[in-house]
DNA sequence: TCTATCTATCGAAATTTTCGATAGTGGTCA
DNA sequence: TGACCACTATCGAAAATTTCGATAGATAGA
C-alpha cells in the first residue's frame, strides 16, 4: 500500500472525476484509473461509483475517506517530527484512567512537585486503549491502569484489585434495561464483562465516556451506573447513593506500566511513592 | 512511502538485525537494506545505527517509531472498516473538552435521552486535537469546542464565548511563577495565548489534563490555575475561590462543528437544543 | 592477523508503474 | 435511431522500481 494511492484516491474524491484528478497530480487518466483498481483490489471492494458523468465515492469509499486522510496526515506528520528529533525531553507524563486518578496518583503527584520541582510534569486521564497506545509510541512515561495488553518493551506490575459496583441516586429501585441506567465506559475488560453479565444492555441508550463527571451527573439525575467502590464510599456512607440488591460486583486488578528500558534513579522515587500510596487500597 | 517500508522498519527495530528482520518478513538481507535506506531517503535522516552487532534505532528512528506503528494500524483500521462498510450506524457519538461539558452540553444529552430514546449515544471528553481527528475520521458525529481547525467536509458554528479566568483558593495572593500554579490544558489556542502571556510559564512544574478534575485538586491543595468563569462563578460567590488583581483573562469563541453531508432529521433538533441552552451564556 | 558477523553495493532479473492509444460504456441531442 | 460527446477501462510497450544472489566493506573478538 502505497500513500500515493490514498493521495490520488483523495483527489478523485474532491474533484470527482479521474481526468480532473490526473490533471492535479500531474499524471496520466490511465495512471489515475490504475491506481484506483489497485487500491480496489487491496481493500476487496470498489471506492468508487464509475459513470459518465465522472465518479462518486461507494459506502466503502466513503469510509475509506478518513483513513486516506490520516494516511497522508500520519506521513506527513512522522517526516516534520524526524526532523525535529533532537529536541530533549525534560518531564514526565503519567497517564490513568479517570477513575484512578482519585486518591493515591494525584496524591503523588502532588508529592512530586514537592519533592523534585525541577522535573515538569503532564498528568492525563484517558482509557486504556488510549494510555497503552501512547506508552507504546513513547508520548506517555508511566501509566496506572486495570489489566493492560503489554506494551512490548514495558513491565506491568500490580498495585491493588479495584472493585466496581452498582449504585444508584434515584429513590425508588431502578430496574435494568430501564432508561435510568447509564453505562459508563471504565475499559475494554469492564465492557465485556458488563455485556456478559447484562446482555440486555449491550447498547445501553447513553454511555459516557467523560472522566470524573458521571459521579456528578448520576448524583445529579437519580440515574444508576457502576463506580469504583473506592470513589462512591463516601455518598454511600452519607445515603446519597444506594446500592441496589443483587446487583453484579465486578474486581479489576490496577497495574503500574512503565518502560523496561528506563532512568531509575528518576523513576523509583514515583514508583515506591505509588506502591506505599496504593497499599491502604489492598484487599484481603 | 509505501507501507512495507514501515513495516520493514519496525521490524528491524523489534529484532535489532536486518538479516532476522529478513528471515522473519521473507526476503533478503539486502532488501531490507534496500528498504530501510529507501526510507531514511524519504525522511532525509538516517533511523538506525548500524554495527557489527546489528542496527539501533537512531533518535530519530525512536521518533519514527511511533509513526510507523501508526500507519500500519491506519491501513490495517482501514481495511478492517471497508469491510464492514455497509453496517447501519444507530447512535450518535457527541465529544467537547471536558470544560464544556458542564452545563448546556449535558442538559442537552439528557433532554435528548427524553425526547429520542431509540437514538444512542456517547459521550466523550477529550482535548480538541482528539475531537478534530476524531471528526475527520468519522468516529464523532458531533463536537462543541473552542476555535477548531475547520475539519474538511465540517459546518462550524459559532454559539458562544468562554472566558477564562485565573482563580487561587490559597488565602494569600499567588506569585507567578511560584510553585502553587498549576497549568490547565484547555486546549491549543489557551496554550500559546497563555505562553505569550506569560513566557515565564510556559513549562509550569505541574500540568494537568485530567477533564473536571483539576478544580477539586485546585480547591483542596490551595492552588491557582485557570478555569472559564461559567465553571467557577458559583466558588467565586461562596467565596471558596478568589481572583487575583490584575490576572490576564483569555475569551474564546465556542462552536458546534458537525458535518455538511448529514442526516437533518437526526441533526437538527440535537443543534436546536444546543443553540437555545447555549443562549444564556451570549455574553454583550 | 585471521575469522566471524553484520550491513552496503553491484549487476541482473523480476515486478510494478506509467504512458499513449484505443476500446467500452452510457447519456444527450437532433 | 444514430451520431456525438465525455468519461473510464484496457492494452501493449517502455520506464522505473524492487528484489535477489553474490560479494565488497566494516568492525569486533579471539
Amino acid at each position: 500500500m502505497d500513500i500515493n494511492l490514498a493521495r490520488t484516491f483523495l483527489m478523485v474524491a474532491e474533484t470527482g472525476s479521474f481526468i480532473d484528478a490526473a490533471h492535479r497530480l500531474n499524471i496520466t487518466q490511465s495512471t489515475v484509473s490504475a491506481r484506483i483498481k489497485g487500491l480496489e483490489d487491496l481493500l476487496g471492494r470498489p471506492v468508487f461509483e464509475r459513470s459518465k458523468s465522472g465518479a462518486d465515492l461507494t459506502a466503502a469509499g466513503e469510509q475509506f475517506h478518513k483513513h486516506a486522510l490520516a494516511l497522508v496526515r500520519v506521513w506527513q506528520r512522522a517526516q516534520l517530527e524526524v526532523s525535529l528529533s533532537d529536541q530533549h525531553r525534560d518531564h514526565i507524563a503519567v497517564g490513568a484512567p479517570a477513575t484512578l486518578w482519585h486518591g493515591a496518583l494525584l496524591k503523588t503527584i502532588s508529592k512530586l512537585r514537592t519533592d523534585t520541582p525541577d522535573i515538569a510534569i503532564s498528568a492525563t486521564a484517558a482509557v486504556q486503549d488510549v494510555l497503552t497506545q501512547r506508552l507504546i509510541e513513547g508520548t506517555l512515561d508511566l501509566a496506572m491502569m486495570y489489566r493492560p495488553i503489554q506494551p512490548p518493551g514495558h513491565t506491568v506490575e500490580h498495585l491493588f484489585d479495584e472493585e466496581f459496583v452498582l449504585v444508584t441516586s434515584a429513590r425508588t429501585a431502578p430496574k435494568k434495561g430501564s432508561s435510568d441506567y447509564v453505562f459508563i465506559n471504565w475499559g475494554s475488560d469492564f465492557q465485556r464483562d458488563h455485556a456478559a453479565a447484562y446482555p440486555e444492555l449491550i447498547k445501553p441508550g447513553l454511555s459516557l465516556d467523560l472522566g470524573s463527571m458521571p459521579l456528578e451527573y448520576v448524583l445529579a439525575n437519580e440515574l444508576s451506573a457502576y463506580f469504583p467502590m473506592r470513589v462512591v464510599k463516601p455518598y454511600l456512607s452519607r445515603g446519597r447513593l444506594k446500592q441496589p440488591k443483587r446487583a453484579r460486583r465486578f474486581v479489576y486488578p490496577v497495574y503500574l506500566v512503565y518502560p523496561e528500558a528506563r532512568d531509575e534513579d528518576a523513576y523509583d522515587p514515583i514508583l515506591d511513592m505509588l506502591r506505599r500510596e496504593c497499599g491502604r487500597y489492598a484487599t484481603d
